[in-house]
DNA sequence: CATGAATGAGTCTTCATTCAT
DNA sequence: AATGAATGAAGACTCATTCAT
């Protein structure tokens, strides 16, 4: 739909000075959308509470989305583009012991995460991907299938290398992501875990590094 | 639609077309909800397609539970009470290496959660959490915390009698769990990863076996 | 229908001594109906309820009465009968001053109506006179006519026999009937007014008498 | 039925099919409830009929009115505020004989309430009292208390003055209010008596009045 | 650009009524 | 005689969506 009317917010100030509104109405109503998704989901939430949250009215929004599942859509749209490809070039280039290259890209990925605003795309995905499975579609090829395909490579890399012990990387995936996912939804679902995303990834790298170790005899 | 046997419309309105016994009724009508939650969500089932799906009318759904909502409390209640307490009695005796108790538990959860139909109920809980908060906390204070309890006690005996790295056992959770419960979201919501649970918990186990190994030089 | 048994409580004890139920449930029925109706309003009672209060089973009332609306009929067909018929014949062969007959005829009715159970008819066809256009035609012929044209005509016979103010009977009773009437309602639907019903009743014939006596100068 | 131009089923569900200023609605809508309420009572009119009735659509009345019952009590309100207060004031300071004063007050009343748009609202009441004892608690207060009270007051006064006889003015007012109810009951309700209003009033006055008169003896 | 006004299509829920047992 | 089980019909209320201004 070209709703993304590049919002530019570096524009150098030069431009008329209360130009107010237009512009960058449509992250604007995104940024409510999300708000209230995460808070009360999809279903939960009517077009007409984004709008006032957004400080618009209900039909304003549809001036810049065709339809409800397009605040879905175009939330997810946007999350997607950097996360993924930033990940991706870091590590399609790197050789040798998988386990740096780990370590930078969970703590990447934590410390994104850390900030509930970008943990918000990916929870309400979760959550509406039955209903709405185009999301989960795009989610999936964009964020999670790239992931996952940047770990493995790395993993089997590493593998081949003899920087780490045989496993199977498709099946290794799990045992790097795992962890700091479910800690997520333990946190965002439940409410459990207190503990400092930090600390947690250091416990996690401490067990999978040592995990990860070529046996030595071999 | 071909259910109807001789419409007859002369006959007054009211009255059943249908009679079965009761009984196991209640449990009916959950089984439908269950299967059609998972697959289009609760927001999106309606009443109707319960009451179909399980053979009985709409109306005959509100005779066994008051409420839409009531059939997904009724739903969660129902899978609760097995679950955790099986797994709870299992671990709190033991003493010694936990490696071996967490691979049966572990096993015994990827045998469980093989069934579609016993992993229904968490991804609907996983999906409604927010709109329903009551059964997340059901959830929580029935399952979840019972079990992140159980393998908690699990590894600081462990940690303690020396079996294991010492590590702080309620960050360490996550690596136990993660990993199983990472595979099934990727499966369940993305369609990624066919590799059956045994492989996978298997690569899991050996790496998380390794890194749970004391150091040697201490 | 002839849902009315004849349920004749004097029947000498002879029969069995725990016959139970039957007999005269028709109207206990019409008790719990009433008293339902009473406080609830017909559309804001449910068969359900007035069978739960008679000690029925749903089915059971339809046993005894084809329908809802029925027992409305029901209710007011049982309380018509002896009401007016015995004001009338006691007002008909009356002849002289009509005013000791009025006190005897108010204070009759202020007597039967003092009693909740009485006045609970009455009350609910003047609310129900509206939905169900046949009780309140019913209650007119019935009970409202006939009280009227009994007052009317001894009043009449009483102007034409020079016992009292010449006025015209048919515009006169509401001075007879109306005080008493508006009482009940204040009483009954406002709640306003606490006064024994033998208190005002004085304090109206008093006033009615003296209206109703013949001008000295003429 | 006819009142759709070009149904046009091509275009897409949704969006209005007519047009009007706003403004005046909330009391049209008021006005369709209170003929629909007064003909086939509360329980018995559907909301969508009064919107029908108010030539909107039935979601547009839940513009104006959150409920159902607000549209019965924003009826009462509407009704309210005027007619009480008039009568309050012009009371309040009377002094002297009560008679000429109560003859204005019924013929003002009897005014009132010859047009049926303005008898509806208490007739209704008087009906919905028992369902929603709001209204009948804001009508008490609002209307029939205060009415009660002028009344009160104005006979007290009477008596005080030695203008009428010495009744009790709490009792006295079922004289003086009662017939007139009375009549408009048999008329609304059952539909007897066909006598213009004023021809009513006449007779009740004449017969009041002389029952006020002071005894000549004392 | 923006919005107030309006609506069609549903959804949950209730209830009078019926029938096999 | 009595009831538990069942249901068709209907009604209050919501909401995504539209358009005249």
């Amino acid at each position: 739909m070209s709703s993304d009317p590049i919002p530019d917010p570096t524009r150098p100030a030069g431009g008329p000075r209360f130009r107010r509104r237009a512009e960058a109405r449509p992250d604007e109503v995104l940024d409510a959308a999300l708000d209230l998704f995460t808070r009360q989901g999809f279903a939960g939430t009517t077009v007409e509470q984004v709008a006032r949250h957004a400080g618009l009215s209900k039909a304003a929004v549809y001036l810049y989305f065709p339809s409800k599942q397009a605040l879905l859509t175009g939330l997810v749209r946007r999350a997607i583009v950097p996360v993924a490809d930033e990940a991706l070039t870091r590590i399609a280039a790197y050789r040798g012991d998988p386990r740096p290259m780990l370590r930078q890209l969970l703590t990447l990925v934590a410390e994104r995460l850390a900030d509930p605003k970008a943990l918000a795309v990916p929870v309400v995905v979760l959550r509406e991907a039955v209903s709405v499975p185009e999301i989960a579609a795009m989610y999936r090829e964009e964020v999670v299938q790239k992931m996952v395909t940047a770990v493995v490579r790395l993993l089997r890399q590493g593998v081949e290398g003899g920087h780490i012990r045989p496993v199977d990387p498709e099946l290794a995936v799990q045992s790097v992501m795992g962890p700091v996912f479910f800690h997520l939804v333990l946190n965002q679902v439940f409410g459990i875990g207190r503990a400092p995303l930090a600390d947690l990834l250091e416990t996690h790298l401490t067990i999978l590094f040592a995990g990860l170790e070529p046996e030595a005899g071999r």
